[in-house]
DNA sequence: TTAGGGTTAG
């Protein structure tokens, strides 16, 4: 059991709280976003009792309504502040300006700033930090940092998160360079700054430079290969950090599973999942979804029910990884009523469940319930059609022989031609021998991918299958010309045989 | 009392 649950259980057996103990439960709780809703509930307890709340159960409290943005709490308590005879002591001030802040209550956060007969450089920071939280208002938060007489750390870390969260890299990377004192906070949001945008070289050259590393750093690296399809770097750091003195944790390994997942080696897997096991990581709703993604994708669907049901509410992002796993892996049917149960909790589908829901009904032949599928998609839930959900109704429709209809779709894909559209109507010209319709999508394929050699062989032998043997030779040899016979690269991750390790190579 | 890390897709 965890600290503040453990704290939690103690709390109510107690018959006659004091005033300390209040205080101690509700900051414990206040530390877990899951158990804020229950500092909140004790603070009304107190109410109740007639215990009153003092300066040392404010700060924790409003902290506690900031991660819940629970603004009418807030103002609630804002309220009985005053009641309860107001004296100006700054730390409850400044939590009250940083409450309003991450409730979006921003005019609030300037009404209780603007009244401090005193402020120090917390106040400032957590005004500053209402603009620039999410990047939106960097013009503001420049404003206050202009303006503030004095300057910390934090307050030159905050508008660097805000400038990297409003996609301005070289703002946030000159004020970086500027900044007189740089801790672990700074150079690991830099870093963040550029996984995020996909610069994932420059984030590693930031990474090497720093001069430690804590948790934090360590996983927001790992998570930035992991997010942009280089797993085998992200498994190679997680292994060295084997060493550091840090110990990965549920955030940490979310990543790490999602890296495995990419690889999809079964022994590799297993090696993920008994480490989870292993080294007691938590094993909340992020952890289990990764799970069940990655031995979704090595085919142990056995496993990932038995980790799905572990669930106590799956969510969309659950569900998906499931349907995804069991229509990948042909069991189109089962995926299919997965999201119908998906569909009678009221969970609300997303475009990568309908990806799923559309794959199962392509390897299970069910032309009219996707056709069905899409329509619901469109009209039910909202969701834009993108490029993958074109790429699956065009294989329904191709594998159905109902090619016309393939090509017309293709057609109207408002994203342009698309090469896992073009490649599904392609292969399936070559099922139902049609010539035509192969060759107005070969020229666009291989102008999007001329590197592909695939698309060349396929349109080879859609040639071979008509005996129109001048033309399937005239491909192969314009693929020679080009140079596009090169096998393309591999790299793989060995699993030593004693499970305790693996080994990257490329 | 103020700043940083996560899951699902041909």
């Amino acid at each position: 059991m965890s600290f503040p649950r453990y704290t939690h259980l103690v709390f109510t057996s107690l018959s006659h709280p004091n005033l300390s103990l209040f205080n101690h439960a509700i900051r414990a709780l206040s530390k877990t976003p899951s158990l804020c809703i229950q500092s909140i509930h004790l603070y009304l307890q107190m109410i109740r009792t007639r215990i009153k709340p003092d300066n040392f159960t404010y700060p924790f409290l409003l902290n506690s309504c900031a991660a819940l943005s629970a603004l009418h709490q807030g103002i609630e308590i804002h309220g009985r502040l005053f009641k309860n005879g107001y004296c100006p002591y700054i730390p409850v001030t400044n939590a009250l300006i940083d409450m309003y802040g991450k409730c979006n209550a921003l005019d609030r956060s300037y009404c209780v700033f603007d009244e401090m007969p005193e402020r120090d450089v917390v106040s400032y920071n957590a005004l500053l930090g209402a603009h620039a939280r999410f990047g939106e208002d960097m013009n503001g938060a420049q404003r206050v940092f202009d303006r503030m007489p004095a300057r910390n750390v934090i307050s030159w870390n905050a508008m660097i998160v805000g400038y990297v969260n409003a996609g301005d890299l070289d703002s946030a990377r000159s004020i970086f360079d500027k900044m007189p004192e740089r801790n672990i906070v700074s150079w690991t949001t830099m870093l963040i700054g550029y996984t995020k945008n996909g610069i994932i070289d420059l984030a590693r050259v930031l990474f090497d430079a720093m001069p430690d590393r804590n948790l934090v750093s360590w996983t927001a690296m790992i998570t930035g290969y992991a997010q942009n399809g280089r797993p085998n770097e992200a498994l190679a750091l997680f292994r060295r950090m084997e060493k550091a003195p840090v110990k990965p944790d549920a955030v940490t390994m979310t990543s790490v599973i999602s890296a495995s997942a990419q690889l999809g080696g079964i022994e590799l897997a297993e090696w993920i999942g008994s480490y989870v096991d292993r080294e007691g990581i938590e094993r909340n709703e992020r952890v289990l979804t990764a799970l069940i993604d990655m031995h979704a994708k090595c085919g142990n669907m056995e496993k990932a029910f038995r980790i799905f049901n572990e669930i106590p509410r799956p969510d969309v992002f659950s569900y998906s990884a499931l349907i995804n796993g069991l229509a990948s892996h042909g069991h189109g049917m089962q995926a299919l009523e997965i999201f119908h149960r998906m569909q009678k909790e009221n969970i609300e589908p997303d475009y990568i469940t309908f990806v799923g829901v559309l794959t199962a009904c392509s390897h299970t032949g069910l032309v009219e319930d996707g056709l069905r599928f899409w329509e619901s998609m469109v009209k039910d839930y909202r969701i834009d059609p993108d490029a993958d959900h074109y790429a699956c109704m065009v294989d329904i429709l191709g594998r159905a022989g109902k090619l016309d209809e393939a090509h017309k779709l293709v057609k109207s894909m408002p994203m342009g031609p698309h090469p896992g559209a073009l490649g599904s109507l392609l292969a399936a010209c070559r099922t139902y021998g049609n010539v035509e319709i192969a060759e107005s999508v070969a020229e666009q394929l291989f102008e999007l991918e001329p590197e592909n050699t695939g698309n060349y062989m396929l349109l080879s032998s859609i040639y071979a299958l008509g005996e129109r043997w001048d033309e399937a030779a005239r491909v192969r040899t314009a693929m020679k010309e080009r140079r596009v016979n090169k096998l393309p690269g591999c790299s793989w991750v060995e699993v030593n045989s004693n499970g305790l390790g693996f080994r990257v190579k490329n």
